[in-house]
DNA sequence: CTGTTAGCGCGTTCAC
DNA sequence: GTGAACGCGCTAACAG
C-alpha cells in the first residue's frame, strides 16, 4: 500500500511540495494559483504539471483564510431552528436576495443558529461579516462577540444597534396605514393574528404581559401600527408564519361573542388560515369579516380570493443587506436603508355588516 | 486618539498579547480558553482578566482552523439557486435533519450554489465535509475537488459516486408501487408530472430525448420505477415542485384527446396543482381522475383531497447524512443508507369511469 | 501544572 | 520575473 509512511512524502501535498518539484520557490507557485502577480507563462505551466502529477487541489482555504484575512464567508444569524425559519416564505426570498448579491465576493452562506450552536460557537465562525435576521435580544451576546472581533454586521428588520447597520421596513406605518383602511371603511372591532411574540413560540391569547415582553420586533412593530388607530385592540399570537396557524387563530378570535368584523394578520399565510377559520364558521369574506395580511406572497390558487395585503420587497431586503455587506467590507459606512411596503387592495376587506358600535375588543 | 499608532500594540489583541499581559505563557493562554487541559484556576483568571482588558474575543476562528485542521463547517452543496432549492419543502426538512445531527460538531451549514460560486470557489470553501444535494453530473468538478483535499462527502439521492457516502430513497422501487396500484385498480392511460430533468428547469412535454438526455437522477429513478409497470407512460416536465407548475402540467396532460385516466406526480406540491387543474377543466377526483403524489407532506386545507402520496422521511434523510458525516469524520466508514418510502392510499385514487382500454399514451 | 519550541500552509514583503 | 525569509495566530508536543 502506497502511503505516507511508505513514500516519505506528505500524504496531502501543499504549496511548497508543489514548488519543489516544479523547481520554482513556493512564492512563485502561489502566485501561479492566485494569478495576483507577475508568473512567466512557463513557471505557471510548470507549477501546474507538477500539482497535478501531485493530485494538488490548490491552496488550502484555511491557511489562505488566515494568511489573507478573509474566509469570503458570509453569516446567517437565525435566532429560529431552521425549520422554522424557513418555513416562512419572506425568508427564502431574502436569502435568495442575500445570496445573490454576495455571491460575488465569496464562498457562501454560512447559517448559524442560536439553538445548534451556542453564542460561542456562533461567533467563533469564520466569517468576514454577518447578517442578523429575526433577532431579538437574545443575540446580545453574539453581536458583542462579532463586535469585538472587528466583524460588520447588518440587522434585517431589527432594533436599533450601535454600530450595525440596519435595514428595515416600515412595520409600523404600513400596519398603521392597514388599520387606517379598515377604520375608514367603518370597522370598529379589529383584532390581529400576530407572528410569534417569545423565542419559544408560545401561541395564545395577545396579552399585556406578552406583549409586554415580545422580543419579536416586527411583530411587535406591527403591533403598535395598528394600536395607532386602534389603541385597544386585541390579538392571538400564532406560533409561526403558517395556514394552520392562522387557523386556529381565526377560530379563537371568531369563535367569541362579540366577534371582531375585521382581522389583521401579520403574514399572508396566516391570513389565509384566517379565512378558512372564517368558513368553517361559516362566515363570508369579506362581507362577514375583512381580513389584511402582510407580505404580498403570491397566492395563486392556495386561497381562492385576492388577499388583501401589504406588499414588502422581500428579495430587495436581502439584497440591500448584500450591498451593506460588500460596502462594509470595502472600508465604507453605508447608509441604512428602510424599505417602504405598498398596499394591495384585493377584495377581502368591505364596510362591516354592522358599521359602527361603539369600541373595540379583544 | 488612541489607535493603533499611539498605543504600539496592534489594534485587534491576539492571544500573545494576551498572554503576555497576564504573564503566563500562550499555550496556557490558550489551554484557558479552550479548556482542553489542566490550567490553575489562578492562571485562568488572570488570562480571562487580561482578555478583558484588552477586549480580546477569544481565539482566532481562522488561526484556529489552520492549526486544528478543521474549520467545524458542514457544506451543503446545492445545485439549484436557493430560491429553487428552498421552496421544496423537502429540502427543508432535510436540512432541517442536517443542522440537527451536525450541530453538534460545528459551527453550522455553509451553503454553496454552484451558481452563486464556481465550481474553484465552491471546493475551495473551508469546510471539513459535504453534503450533495440534487446533485447532477455537473458536480463532477466540485467532486473531484473534494475528493482531492480529502474531504467527505456524502450525497443524497444522487448516482452513485466512488468514495461518496450514499444516502438514498427507495424511488424507483415506490414509483412501481404507485404504478402498480393503479394498474390494479385498472388503469391503463397513465401520464407523469416530473420534476425538473435539466439544471435549466425546462418544463414541457416529456419526451424521449429530454429523458435520456435528463441529470435529474432523483426524476430519472422515479420515471423508471412508473415504467416497470407504463412501459410508455408518457408525461410533462415540471420546472419545479409547485402547486402552479402542478396546474399547467395538468392542464397540460388533459386538454388533449384521449387524456390519461391517473397521473402520477413526483411531488406533492405538483399533485395539488393538477387536481386544481382538474377541477378547472371539469374533472372529478378520483372518479375522472385518480391523482397520486410524492413526499407525504402535510397538506392540510391546502388540498381539500387527502392526497394518495409516498411518504418518505425527509428529516430522516438529513439526519442520516448527518450521522454520516460524523462517522466519516472520526475516520469510520459508515454504511450506506437506503431509506424506503411507505405509501399513504388517501382518496384521490379509484377505478377508472372506462376501465381497461388498450396501451399508455403520452 | 507551566513554559519552550516548532510548526500548520500560505502570502507577502524585499532584495536580486 | 524570481527566490529567501518572515509572520499570520494558534496549538500540539515535549521538557521542566
Amino acid at each position: 500500500m502506497i502511503d505516507e509512511a511508505s513514500t516519505g512524502r506528505p500524504l496531502r501535498p501543499n504549496l511548497a511540495a508543489v514548488a519543489a518539484l516544479a523547481g520554482v520557490s513556493p512564492s512563485t507557485a502561489s502566485l501561479a494559483f492566485s494569478g495576483s502577480g507577475p508568473v512567466s507563462a512557463a513557471a505557471r505551466a510548470r507549477v501546474l504539471a507538477a500539482a497535478e502529477r501531485l493530485d494538488y487541489a490548490g491552496p488550502d482555504p484555511r491557511a489562505r483564510s488566515l494568511r489573507r484575512g478573509r474566509s469570503g464567508i458570509v453569516g446567517v444569524v437565525i435566532e429560529d431552528r431552521l425549520r422554522d425559519a424557513f418555513r416562512d416564505p419572506m425568508n427564502i426570498a431574502m436569502l435568495d436576495g442575500l445570496a445573490d448579491e454576495t455571491g460575488s465576493l465569496g464562498t457562501g452562506l454560512l447559517l448559524l443558529t442560536e439553538n445548534g450552536s451556542g453564542a460561542e460557537n456562533i461567533a467563533g465562525a469564520p466569517v468576514d461579516a454577518a447578517v442578523l435576521i429575526g433577532c431579538s435580544t437574545r443575540l446580545d451576546a453574539s453581536v458583542a462577540a462579532f463586535r469585538q472581533r472587528g466583524i460588520p454586521l447588518v440587522a434585517i428588520e431589527a432594533p436599533h444597534l450601535e454600530g450595525v447597520l440596519a435595514i428595515d421596513l416600515d412595520n409600523r406605518e404600513a400596519s398603521r396605514a392597514i388599520a387606517a383602511h379598515l377604520a375608514g371603511l367603518g370597522h370598529r372591532r379589529v383584532a390581529m393574528v400576530t407572528l410569534p411574540l417569545d423565542p419559544d413560540h408560545t401561541s395564545g391569547v395577545l396579552t399585556e404581559k406578552s406583549e409586554r415582553e415580545s422580543t419579536g420586533f416586527t411583530a411587535s412593530e406591527r403591533i403598535r401600527g395598528v394600536r395607532e388607530v386602534f389603541p385597544a385592540a386585541g390579538g392571538w399570537v400564532a406560533a409561526g408564519s403558517q395556514i394552520e396557524e392562522g387557523t386556529a387563530a381565526g377560530l379563537a378570535l371568531l369563535s367569541g361573542e362579540r366577534r371582531p368584523t375585521a382581522i389583521i394578520a401579520q403574514s399572508d399565510l396566516l391570513a389565509v388560515g384566517v379565512i378558512r377559520a372564517a368558513e368553517r364558521l361559516g362566515l363570508r369574506v369579506p362581507e362577514d369579516l375583512s381580513i389584511v395580511g402582510f407580505d404580498g406572497l403570491r397566492l395563486d390558487g392556495i386561497a381562492p380570493h385576492d388577499l388583501a395585503t401589504m406588499v414588502q420587497p422581500a428579495v430587495e431586503k436581502g439584497r440591500a443587506a448584500g450591498r451593506g455587506i460588500i460596502g462594509l467590507l470595502a472600508g465604507e459606512t453605508p447608509e441604512p436603508v428602510i424599505f417602504t411596503s405598498t398596499f394591495h387592495p384585493g377584495n377581502t376587506t368591505a364596510r362591516p355588516a354592522t358599521p359602527a358600535e361603539e369600541t373595540t375588543e379583544g
